[in-house]
DNA sequence: AATAAGGACACTC
DNA sequence: GAGTGTCCTTATT
């Protein structure tokens, strides 16, 4: 609801390379977040018959997910480079935004569980810009950590289960 | 079918 | 050269 007419063009942008769709940018280019988001599917068909059906779904994920979706975009824009540990993180800190996602089974111990690998991956994706991301590559990211002593398997091994090395 | 481990290579900083 | 991102094979759950 806060989206001015370049957000909304960063978030077609966005979309259209997610889901390989023509450039629509144009036939929305008047529209602001509170404009997008009053959009019905058929309002939608008029400005983009094509990708009418992809556009309105991806929105309404978006929707669902409004809060913690434009603060990722927001941050992305100004964005230091981030470390995929940093990012996870972040996200088990605000567990009232990702708890249903990512959640702490211990945090002393900093054992973390992935409740939600796709929508991990996607967020991951929005923050780092890379829209095809996903938990396959994510993993092999978090993988990398073994040797170098940031993240590891818990002693128990259990899937989408991981461990900071160095619990704060 | 999804996840896990790790090799290999491309890319960006 | 670090830190992934991408793709892949093989094994495990």
């Amino acid at each position: 609801m806060e989206w001015n007419c370049g957000n909304v063009q960063k978030w077609l942008l966005w979309t259209e390379h997610l889901y390989r769709l023509p450039q629509v940018g144009k036939a929305f280019q008047d529209l602001d977040g509170k404009d997008l988001c009053s959009m019905s599917e058929e309002d939608f068909r008029q400005r983009s018959p094509q990708c009418s059906e992809t556009l309105h779904a991806h929105l309404d994920i978006w929707k669902s997910e409004a809060d913690e979706l434009w603060s990722e975009a927001d941050s992305s824009c100004s964005g230091q480079p981030i470390h995929l540990w940093q990012f996870l993180r972040e996200l088990l800190l605000k567990p009232h935004s990702y708890g249903r996602c990512i959640r702490w089974l211990n945090k002393e111990k900093g054992i973390f569980k992935i409740e939600d690998s796709a929508h991990v991956a996607r967020l991951w994706g929005l923050r780092k810009n890379r829209p095809a991301m996903n938990y396959d590559k994510l993993s092999r990211s978090i993988r990398q950590y073994y040797k170098k002593g940031i993240i590891r398997k818990p002693d128990i091994s259990q899937r989408l289960v991981y461990q900071f090395v160095h619990p704060v």
